[in-house]
DNA sequence: CTTATGTATAGACAGGTGTCAATATAGATA
DNA sequence: TATCTATATTGACACCTGTCTATACATAAG
C-alpha cells in the first residue's frame, strides 16, 4: 500500500485545513503511532543496529505475549511504517522513513514571525 | 498540564528505544491525533485567522453535534495540543506549538548519510 | 518424515472510544 | 428575574482495540 497518497502534493497542517480524505489517511498513521507498545517497537526497529530487527529482537522488551507483538507489527506494516522481509527462520522489520518524514512534515510549526 | 515533559531531554525515536514512559507520554498525543475529526480540527484551528478560532467556527466544519466537537477539543486540550480561552460567550481555541514540535522532532528521521 | 523453532492467525473477551440526545452551565440581554 | 445563545457535561450504546490462549504456518535440522 502506497502510504499517505493524499498528501503529497499536501500542506502543513497549519496552513490551511485538512479535506476530510486527507484527515482520515493522516489519522490512520497517527493512530498507530497512538500505542506505547507500538511506539517501542517502533523505536526499537528504528535504532537496531544495521536499520533492522527481527521478531526476536524485540518480543524480549515487552512484558506482553508474541502474538501481541505480531499484531502491532501488522498494524505498523499496515500504515506504512515498517516494512519486513523474511530470511530463513526470522523475519527482519524495518523502517519506511518516508512515511515518518511525511508526518513530521505535515505537523511542523512555521517559526513564529 | 505540561506536555511531553518525559521528552524535554529525549531523543528521536530512531536513535535509541524509547522506555515505557516515554511511549506512553508521547502515544497519549499520538493517540488524540489518531481520529480524523481531531485532526481537522486542529487544522482548522491552526489554520484560522489570529490563530485561533471559536467553538462555533468548527462546529459548522462537520457532520457530528455540537456534543462531539466539544468532546474532541477536551481530548486535543487534555493532550497539550490546544488551550482554550473564554471571551464573552464564546470559546476560543488555539493550538500550542510547542507540542507540535516536540512530536515532530520526535519522529525525525535524519538524512541518509 | 519428524521434530523443533520462529512467526502469524483465529477466536474470545474486557475495556476503551466516538457518537448521540438530553441536560446543564455561563454569559449577554432584556 | 426571565430568556436567549454558546458551550460543556452526562449517560447510553454500538463499535473498536489490545490482550490472551490455542493453533497454524514456515523454515531448518535431525
Amino acid at each position: 500500500m502506497e502510504p499517505l497518497e493524499l498528501l503529497e502534493c499536501g500542506s502543513p497542517l497549519t496552513r490551511e485545513p485538512l479535506n476530510a480524505d486527507q484527515a482520515a489517511a493522516v489519522a490512520r498513521v497517527f493512530k498507530a503511532l497512538g500505542d506505547p507498545v507500538r511506539l517501542r517497537i517502533l523505536s526499537i526497529v528504528a535504532s537496531h543496529a544495521g536499520g533492522e530487527a527481527c521478531v526476536c529482537d524485540i518480543t524480549g522488551a515487552f512484558d506482553v505475549s508474541q502474538p501481541t507483538i505480531s499484531h502491532h507489527l501488522k498494524v505498523l506494516k499496515e500504515v506504512g511504517l515498517l516494512v519486513s522481509e523474511r530470511r530463513a527462520s526470522w523475519v527482519y522489520y524495518r523502517l519506511v522513513p518516508e512515511t515518518l518524514a511525511e508526518l513530521s512534515g505535515l505537523i511542523t510549526v512555521p517559526a513564529p514571525a
